[in-house]
This record gives structure tokens, C-alpha cells and sequence, in this order.
DNA sequence: TTGTCTCCCCGCGGGAGACAA
DNA sequence: TTGTCTCCCGCGGGGAGACAA
């Protein structure tokens, strides 16, 4: 029973600190702790501990930067809460007299894992920023540019070599080994002396947990084939692995050698159970974050990426964001999902409501503030509710043209993997992050796909060349046009997590050296799509620079295009206050608009004949791509002649002229 | 994860309510938790349960009754703290204002297992008794004999067979099972059918958990013994058993068989590791104690009777009751400790100084607030500390001549058992207790002691002949003789724990019935010694009634002889302080046993000149002695002419005068 | 009476190539 | 290329009486 020695308890402090068996995996932090009971502690935190960790999360899982500042919705901590603990009761508790959504800063992020199942975890640690509850946003939106931490030159160092298996029942049956993938064995293994009748060695590989496991690798068989042998038994045992769990292993530039695991169902116990009693407990909960609040002080939250039905820190920007959506009842949108064994797929449903998931204790919260219908029946796990930052409009594919089921009908293998790896793929990452989303690409045979070769080249994949929009109606079941769908072939992206976090996922998974594709990252673009509405915020999307390969730098880390996506809002309130309200039983006008999303509304153009202004067309504005964040270009961005953009009583230009939210390049304008 | 059903979560209460995976095994709770991967879920909570949790916990166990006066210690509770969770920080926590000795009353007592490692412990609700605080001690000495709780009705109705075996190394090699003693298997088990070649028949058996075992029984083997075959040694394995441990079989009035272990060592982790983070930090501790005085409030201390070093809640009385020692440097007393083998031995040491333990931050408490020498270097895990209540005075044995190392000589075996059994024989038991200790007695071969037959004649064993009383001295080093030693052979017992609660500890360790024994201590006497120091509180001992075993009742429960052992006391105010004073720096004059003791000195007689009093000698008075607590009975006490006893300031007759520590028994005082 | 030893024997499972998808 | 199967074989351990403390 250890406490990380990042942490020192504050005298006379009630706040609990969650006192657990975790230590930091944290580059930045010196753990120390020795090996307990319940989770872990890695002698030395290293790069490959940080590249082990982000691989067992899956490449979809994303963390909030360090120093940025997101948005932490209690009841979605609440959730993840309930669904870790199988048998927990939900309480009613009461809210403690939060806000439905905190403005924080990340003081911290810790990476952990449970040193019972190897699930990994995360503590982040918020410093509620209470100004943010203000008006003073355009400050903060400022400030949230110069948080820039240095820590590039670590994501830079390592280049690990790394693979990621499902296991065979063959693989974990008693019998035999663990057949490993030829070019896997030969991409991570030491090589073998092919000279010898039976070449083998044993390979020593350290755990999330720095626990050393070793195993004999052979070559035999005939044909010949790549085994694991003795070592591998024991290692299924412990680990309790079973068919359909996925293996990864990883090898750091000294060589070293680190596997994890990846288990194929979403984790029940993603957190120790020393911290299950205590952090997760929706008393404790609450009052932490109530306390810290109230004394302006830190608080910690444990984020388990494969456990938790959303994330519930989202990034400010991606908050703020998302209500550029004209969400109304009756649109129709798409959402990603993780699937159990067939990778993600998209869904779409059509919003049906929108309104308080609680009312009474959760007043005027965004979270899982829509109701939704789903397309599919067939995928029971849906929740009948989602978060506006977690669905996109819906985009129809060319030649589809049927507005009521239009999903992807591309192979879906080209894009994502058939792994556990996108457990997580229905959430979108963080736009601000030093651990960002990895990209992963898995190869099919010897298939190797090239770096610098853009897989997702903007005219290839997903043009939309329609784009719907219905009515605003008061029903919900019945959509009425508002507009008429716009059909246009703009070189619009479904998503940021299809373009520069984008997945290759064929057979064989074998991910690639992170910060090759994370440089990539760098180079994105925002494309702003503008069409004949003036700045359509439906299609606020990014998409990779066309270079985007080529232009691999040193220097990740520290710059990310996302850093672009800046607003500069004035808004007399961001508290949100709202009515609640239900089920698309109210038409929503403006002022239901207004109630929802208060924090993005500008006061002035608050009123009952802002309905008018959705419809009002601007002539779309030739903008420079940026495509860095920094501030040299600032000017250049500042210059742009935007003015009177706006969408739903939003207006998208004015003050807003040096957002990058009115950068765009000029191919994703094509009309 | 569950909560105890028993326990609401209040609203708006940031204390922490445990929320680990616990369910009561308390009879009177209605526990109805599922199985969780860390605690106990017993289906249906009987009374077999408690005898096994009983057992499991060794025979020295006692637990504060519900209803009852207890007072709490935080020290001591932190002490268990720092114990159970190995490498916790013992990080310099504030005190949060709280007093050292914490008066209570007990709200609930719920018997609960590890399912870790099937660990016995408890969790005991407290409220705190703000009003002790004050002065009307005395009222609430009245107080508590009121307090009876009716559960005599369930211990009563079972009158289980039980037997406690230590696991040999052939019980516990893979080769073969386990090796039933004969008479263990006539009582415990269903009968074979000797008849036949082999006999063998399955054993059904659960433990606290309420999971099922299966063992066959088998009678074979040249010559024939009875022996468990199939199913044990899965047991073994899963439950990480030991040579060294002990089994032991229960078996219910209806056949159940019910089977528990205690394991040879002293337990690292009694708790479930889910409580360990945090109902286990110091923080935690203390704050939410501190929460419940403030609110006046119940607060929740988990005991862990075989992983903590001392008891930190004890009986009201059994506190007050120590005061009455006197307790002073260079004084030689006897104090029970367990040994890790060879059961507990009783050792003996010398005061060497009267101080605070931590005296910043526990002002004036009486946790380990006397230091002491060991006369025996050996016992390394000696504490150098012990706490007034823990400590004997010393009595030598006849025949012992000196005085320096006066230790008992006579056969350990004859009372000790050489057995797990013995691993909190350090502790004696709550006073006040419902569930209270029970006597183990052990078997050797086939001998069987018979009930009635007194193994403790007053007379036999332990009559001290020599008393010795040492000069207070400054130092510590060199006792001063105040007074020469009393040579008297009066019929006094080493103390409580053999007397009512003695152990006959032979080899075959077989535990009889509770209710019996139990019911025994009901007719104890409280043996007031008197001798011609008048009320010699250094021999506030109990011993058994002659007619101890014959006097076996039904309604054994109710009535407590402890129960006789009230105080009626005048202080102005019991609230401690004291000026830290260390290691016999400080010669004891009666103001410092003033500061040290304040609640029990009577203010008129806290002056210089008491000193005095120290050697005045009253005639031993005749008295009756008491062997019940029912009201009927105090008029007769009240009536015993006791009056200007006092030893060390103390007066410890007058207002006393109703005090059952003024009755004794007439052969105690033989002289 | 019961702790230990040794012997017997069976089954599990690690490790190999065969074979096929 | 690799998943599955089957065969081989050794070890571990359950279960028995022998023997002795």
C-alpha cells in the first residue's frame, strides 16, 4: 500500500488522495514506490514504459495535455463509477451543489495500471478554475495557447518497434506455445542464428509493472514458424489471459523488451480495488470535487480509458466547440462505437430530444443532454443518450442517396482494425494533448505501408457530397427542413480521429513508431468548410495537410495544429443556466438554443430573430491554411476578413477574427 | 463492491462510510451482499457463523458489547494502521484537535472476514460520548449497567462441537491429506459405518465466507485413522495454508459443519485491501472522527483483533478501572505477550517513566503512556511502551526470591496452549463484552478436563507471596524502596485472562462449547484484595467462582459479573491534561499522578501532602462478595463499610463505596 | 494415536511435428 | 504463414499402507 510520492497529503486537509496502490507512470515523475499488491510501480519510468502504456490503452485512447484546460463533467465521472463497480449501488447523491460541467486545468496525468489485471489507468489531477465560471473567457482562451510544454523531447527519443496480437485458442490453450508473426518476431525479437538446426533464445520482456516475464523463443516446426514456448504458459496463467485477448510487445531502441496486454471485453475493475472503495464511491466523488472548488484546491480523478463509457474530461476547446454544431431535434448525426469483436463502426440516429439527463440534480447539463434514436437496433449497448462533443453531423456517402440509412459502406478493414484496439474508438481525442492518440497501423501479411504516402489523401475517402440538414422540429420523430440538403464535394473529413489519427488496421496489427505518426499531427490542417451558408459550422472538421507524411519532425510535441482551433468569445456568462426541458416535447427556437449552450451564445445576438440568422448566407472567404500555431502566424490569421459569420444567432467572425475556427484551407473549400 | 446494507449513506456527509466489500456477519444484521471479490458474505448470518468467527479469531478475542461505554483510543488505531499496511507512510497527520482517549458508546459491532485471506475483524460504530468529556462520569457509570442487550437468546441456542487443529507437514504436502485426530472426527463429523472395509463418506463444510468445501472422508490406513483425502488439498492451495496453521471444524446443533483457519503469523493485511486505502490512512482515521464529534455523529472504526498490536477500544470501566493501580516508575509489573510459536508468555518489566508518547500531539494521553524495561531482552517486539490498562502489577511466585527476575516458572504448557491459539493472549479482554472471550481449552490425548473441576483453586496456582513495590525513583534505573515487600499468601490470580477466562492448553487444542464456558464468567468474582495496606489496587484481580463450571446457565448473555466492576466517581472534569513529562525524569509526586490520571483523582485529595496517604493502612475488610450484577444485589453493596481508602491520592472508597472494586471475595483475602 | 515416508499410478501439460486453412 | 491437432513423455501429486514416534 503505497502513495505516490508525487503526492504529499496536505495537513489538516479532508480531501482524500487517494491513498491506492498506484504510482506514476508518468515520464515526469520519479516513482519510486515498491511493488505492491495492487498496481503498479515500474522501477525506472521511461519512454517504453509511456509507449507501453498508451499501447495497452489502445491507439484511441487519448489524455488531456498537461497545464491545458478542459471540461470535467461530474456525471460522467458518476458514470464510470457505476459501470467499474458491477455491483455498486447508485446512491442518490446529491450534486454537492456542483456545476454540471467544471472548467479545470490539468495540473497532472498520471499513467497507471492495475497491477491486478494490468488494466491501465489514469489520475489526472484538476485545478478547477473558478474564473472560467465567469465571463473572462477570451483571456483563457488566450492563455490556453501559450501552455506549451516541453515535452517533445521525450515522445522524440524512443522509436520502439512494436506488435500487438490476438490470442489463438491455440496460443492459450495448455498445449504448446504462442505462435508468434514472422515479421512481428523479426521486427521486435533479437534474430536468431537461422544457421542452427533449431535456432532459439530467451527473451526477458518487463510488464506494465516492471515485473520481468522470459520465455523461449524457438524456431521450428515444419514449416518453420516463430514460438514462444517455455515461459509463455506461465505467463497466460497469471495473467489469466484467454482467447481473444490481445498480446503486445514492444521494443525500445536499448533493446529492451516490454509487453502488455490488451483483454477483449471492457474491463470491469479497470482501477485497483484499493481505490474502488474510496475514489469511486459517488459520495466521495462529489464531495472531493466539491471541496477542492471550495477551497480552490486540486482534486484527482482516476479516467480508466477502457472502462468508462465516455470520457468525461474533454478538452475546453472541444467543449466549446461542439456547440458550433447546430444541434436541433430531429438532425440526424453519426457517432463512432466500439463494437465487442468487430472494431468500431459508426452509427447514426437521429436526435429525438434535447434536454437535462437529470433535471433536478443536474441542472442545465450537457452531458448526455441528447436523445438519440439509433439507426441500427441491433447494437443494444447504446446508450439513449449521448454528449453534443461526441457526435458528428451526418455526411452521406457519394452515390447514397438515401437520407434515412446512408452509413459507410467502405470496407471497413482498410480503416480499422478487427482488435481489440478500438475498444475505445467511440471517443474522440483530446484536441490538446502531449500523450495524444496514437495512430495504428496493422498490416496485412507483409504488406508494409510506406511512410509518406498519405493513406487518407483528401480526394480518396470521404468525399461528402451531400450534406443534410433538417428542419428544427418540435417532435422529434418527424424531421422538417430547415434548409435544404447542401450538396457539395467538399474535401470534408468525418472526423479527427479519421485524419490525423487515423488507423490502417489490416490483419496483422503492428503499430507503428508512435512520434512518426504523431509528428504528423503537427502538419493537420483545420479545414473550414465554407459553403453557401457562410461558415457552416456542421463542417468544422479537420483533415491532414496533404503532406502530411513527409514532414516528420524532431520536434513534436510541442507544436500541435490543434492548437490552432482557438476561439475568442465574448459571452457575459458561461455558467450555464437552463430550464430543463425534455424529449423534444419544446420547439426549439433560439432562445431553447440559447438555453443549451449559453456559454458559446453572444449576448447581443440573443434575441427571438436570431432564428432568422440561421439561414442567413454569407459568400464563403478564401482563408490561409495555418497551419502552425505559432505566434508569428497570428497576425497573419488576424487579417483574415471575417465578419458577420454566423449560424444560429453565433456569430463566427467579429471578435473572432484571429480564431483559427475561420482558417480553412482552400482545397476544403472546393465547391 | 458493496456496501453494508446496514449502513445509509448519509447525505451531505463527507465521512466516509467504508464502502469496501464487507457484509456483517452480526447476528443481528440482515446481511444480504452478494459475493464481491475482497470481503466476507456469509447468506445467512447464524449462529454458527459467529461461533466461527469466534474461533477463527482465537480465543482470546473479546468485543466491546453493543450498547456499551467503551473508550477509544486514536493512537492505538493508527497504530493498527501503521501495522496492517506494511509500507504505508506514517506521515506526520494533525491530530485534528482530538483528545487521546475518546469516550464513546458502541452502536453496532459487526463481525466481518477478509475474503483476501479469510482474516477475522470488525467493525465497530461509535458514537462519541461528548458528555464524558465533562463530569458527570458518575451518571454514566450508572448509565451503563442499564445497558443490556438481549442476546443472551443467541448465544444460548447453540452448542457447537468444534476442534482446532495445527497443520502438520503432512497435512499440508501434496501427498496425502489430512490427518483427523480421532476424537476430533467422533465429535465433529457424521459417524462412519465402521463396519465396512473402508469406510468414507463426504464432508460438506463452509467457511465464513459461506463457501462450500468438500472433503472425503476416509477411516484407513494400518492402523486406522480418519483422514481427508479428495478436496483437501485443493483447500490447502486455495486458501495458501500452511504447516503451522490451524484448521478448525465446527459443527452446528443441525449438522452443519462449518470450517475456519487462523494462521500461525500475525496477519499483515486483516482488512481487504479496498478498505486498507482508505479507512486505513491516517488522514482518513482522524478526520473522520474528528467529523463525528463535531457532528455528534456515529464514526466507523475497523478492528482487526489478530493484526493489531494493541486493543485501541476498550471498556469504559476496564479504563477507569486501571487508574486504580498505582501505577509509578520503578514499579515491576507482569504484562501477556504472544510469541510467535510458543503461545503467549507472560513477561515482566519495570516502569522506568510516566509520560506522554507523543506529547505535541497527543498531550496528556494514556496510550502507551508508561514507558518500561523488559526484564527479558529476548522478546524483541517488545514495545518499550505499553498503556496503563495492558499491565499487571507484579506478583512473584512462592519460593521466588529475587526480586529482579521474577519470572513464573511453572509449566507453560498447563495454561498455554502451544497453538495460534494464544496470538492476542497480549490483550485482555473488553470487560463489558457480549461476545466475549471465550476459553479455549486444549486437549491432550484423550484427556478431557471435566467440567466443574476448577483448574485455577485459589490456592493452587499463583499464590504470590511476595509483593513487590518499589520507591519511586527518579531515574528510573534504581528503584528506592517506598515500602518493604509485603509477603502475604493471599489467594490472587495473575490476572483476568486466567482466571475467568483461562485457557487449558494441552496438545490436542479442542475448543468446547462457548455458552459453557461463557457462562462460567457470569458467576466470576471480582477478588478484591485486601491486605494491610487496606485496598491494595495492585490486586484488582478477578478469579473464578469455586463453583465455576457447575453453574452452567441458559441465560448466559445477559448478565455479565463485569458488569459488578462500576465506578462511581466524583471529578470535576475527566478531561485529561497533562504536561508531557518523559522517562522517569520526573519524580512522581502525587500531582503528576494528578496530570497523569486527572479523571480519576479526586480533587480534595490532589494536594502534597497525599503523598502520605501512599503507605496509610487501613484494615482489609470483611466483604461479600458479588456475583451478580442484578440491581438487586447493590443495595447489599452499597452497604459495605469502605471508606478513606486511598492509595496514592486516590481515594478509593467513599463515593466508591457502591463500587464492585470494593467488593471481594472472602478467600482472596486470606492472609 | 498420528506424523512421516515411500511407493504406485494416473493425468496434466509442455513440447514437438503433421497437416491444413 | 500460422492455427489446430495429435502424439510423446516426464513430472507432479493424489492416495494407499508401512513404519515409527
Amino acid at each position: 500500500m503505497e502513495i505516490d510520492l508525487n503526492h504529499a497529503v496536505k495537513d489538516g486537509d479532508f480531501e482524500k488522495h487517494g491513498g491506492g496502490n498506484w504510482c506514476s507512470l508518468s515520464p515526469s515523475s520519479s516513482a519510486s514506490c515498491s511493488s505492491s499488491s495492487n498496481s503498479v510501480v515500474p522501477s525506472v519510468p521511461s519512454s517504453i514504459y509511456f509507449e507501453l502504456w498508451h499501447a495497452c490503452a489502445g491507439p484511441l485512447t487519448s489524455l488531456p495535455k498537461k497545464g491545458s484546460l478542459v471540461v470535467y463533467f461530474p456525471q460522467g465521472h458518476l458514470e464510470q463509477a457505476a459501470a467499474s463497480a458491477s455491483n455498486f449501488p447508485c446512491l442518490d447523491v446529491p450534486a454537492f451543489g456542483l456545476h454540471p460541467q467544471i472548467f479545470c486545468r490539468v495540473v497532472n496525468v498520471q499513467l497507471l495500471a492495475n497491477k491486478e489485471n494490468d488494466e491501465v489507468y489514469t489520475q489526472v489531477t484538476l485545478l478547477p478554475q473558478s474564473e472560467l465560471e465567469e465571463k473572462n473567457l477570451e483571456i483563457n482562451g488566450h492563455e490556453e495557447l501559450g501552455v506549451e510544454e516541453g515535452n517533445g523531447g521525450f515522445l522524440s527519443k524512443s522509436t520502439p518497434h512494436m506488435f500487438c496480437k490476438t490470442l489463438t485458442a491455440s496460443d492459450t490453450s495448455t498445449h504448446g506455445g504462442f505462435s508468434v508473426p514472422r515479421r512481428a518476431a523479426e521486427d521486435c525479437f533479437p534474430p536468431l542464428d537461422y544457421k542452427q538446426q533449431r535456432p532459439s533464445q530467451e527473451l526477458v520482456a518487463k510488464d506494465l509493472h516492471g515485473v520481468e516475464w522470459r520465455f523461449r523463443h524457438i524456431y521450428r516446426g515444419q514449416p518453420r514458424r516463430h514460438l514462444l514456448t517455455t515461459g509463455w504458459s506461465i505467463f497466460v496463467s497469471q495473467k489469466n489471459l484467454v482467447s481473444g485477448d490481445a498480446v503486445l510487445f514492444l521494443r525500445g531502441d536499448n533493446g529492451e523488451l516490454r509487453l502488455g496486454i490488451r483483454r477483449a471485453g471492457r474491463p470491469r475493475n479497470s482501477l485497483p480495488s484499493s481505490l474502488l472503495s474510496d475514489q469511486h464511491t459517488h459520495l466521495n466523488i462529489l464531495s472531493s470535487v466539491a471541496n477542492a472548488i471550495n477551497t480552490k484546491s486540486m482534486f484527482h480523478i482516476f479516467y480508466c480509458p477502457r472502462a468508462s463509457p465516455a470520457e468525461f474530461v474533454i478538452p475546453y476547446q472541444k467543449y466549446v466547440k461542439c456547440f458550433s454544431h447546430p444541434v436541433a431535434i430531429g438532425m440526424r448525426f453519426k457517432m463512432r462505437f466500439e463494437k465487442d469483436d468487430t472494431a468500431d463502426r459508426r452509427c447514426s440516429g437521429v436526435i429525438t430530444g434535447i434536454g437535462d439527463l437529470d433535471p433536478h440534480k443536474w441542472h442545465a447539463s450537457k452531458w448526455r443532454c441528447l436523445k438519440v434514436r439509433w439507426d441500427e437496433e441491433l447494437v443494444s449497448d447504446h446508450q439513449d443518450r449521448v454528449s453534443p462533443w461526441e457526435i458528428e453531423p451526418f455526411v452521406s456517402l457519394p452515390g447514397m442517396t438515401s437520407p434515412s440509412a446512408p452509413r459507410l459502406k467502405k470496407p471497413r478493414t482498410s480503416l480499422m482494425p478487427s482488435s481489440p484496439d478500438n475498444h475505445l474508438a467511440g471517443r474522440t481525442g483530446f484536441l490538446e494533448s502531449d500523450e495524444s492518440v496514437r495512430s495504428s497501423k496493422v498490416l496485412q501479411g507483409q504488406e508494409k505501408v510506406i511512410f509518406g504516402q498519405p493513406q487518407h489523401d483528401g480526394d480518396r475517402i470521404d468525399h461528402p457530397l451531400e450534406f443534410e440538414m433538417h428542419k428544427f422540429t418540435g417532435t422529434g420523430s418527424v424531421p422538417r427542413n430547415i434548409s435544404e440538403p447542401l450538396k457539395e464535394p467538399l474535401t470534408t473529413y468525418t472526423g479527427f480521429m479519421e485524419s490525423s489519427r487515423f488507423q490502417k488496421v489490416l490483419q496483422g496489427q503492428e503499430i507503428f513508431p508512435y512520434e512518426v505518426l504523431h509528428g504528423g499531427t503537427r502538419l493537420d490542417n483545420i479545414a473550414w468548410k465554407k459553403n453557401d451558408l457562410g461558415c457552416n459550422m456542421f463542417n468544422m472538421y479537420q483533415r491532414p495537410h496533404p503532406n502530411f507524411y513527409p514532414f516528420v519532425s524532431e520536434n513534436i510535441g510541442n507544436i500541435y495544429a490543434t492548437k490552432n482551433e482557438k476561439y475568442k468569445m465574448k459571452c457575459d456568462s458561461i455558467q450555464p443556466y437552463m430550464t430543463g426541458f425534455e424529449g423534444g416535447s419544446v420547439p426549439p427556437d433560439v432562445s431553447s438554443i440559447q438555453r443549451m449552450f449559453p456559454g458559446i451564445v453572444r449576448e447581443d445576438v440573443c434575441n427571438p430573430t436570431a432564428t432568422k440568422i440561421v439561414l442567413e448566407q454569407r459568400p464563403s472567404e478564401n482563408l490561409t491554411p495555418s497551419i502552425d500555431v505559432d505566434p508569428k502566424n497570428h497576425a497573419e490569421l488576424s487579417n483574415a476578413t471575417n465578419s458577420g459569420c454566423k449560424l444560429f444567432g453565433f456569430s463566427l467572425t467579429g471578435e473572432m477574427s484571429t480564431s483559427n475556427s475561420q482558417s480553412s484551407s482552400r482545397r476544403s473549400c472546393t465547391k
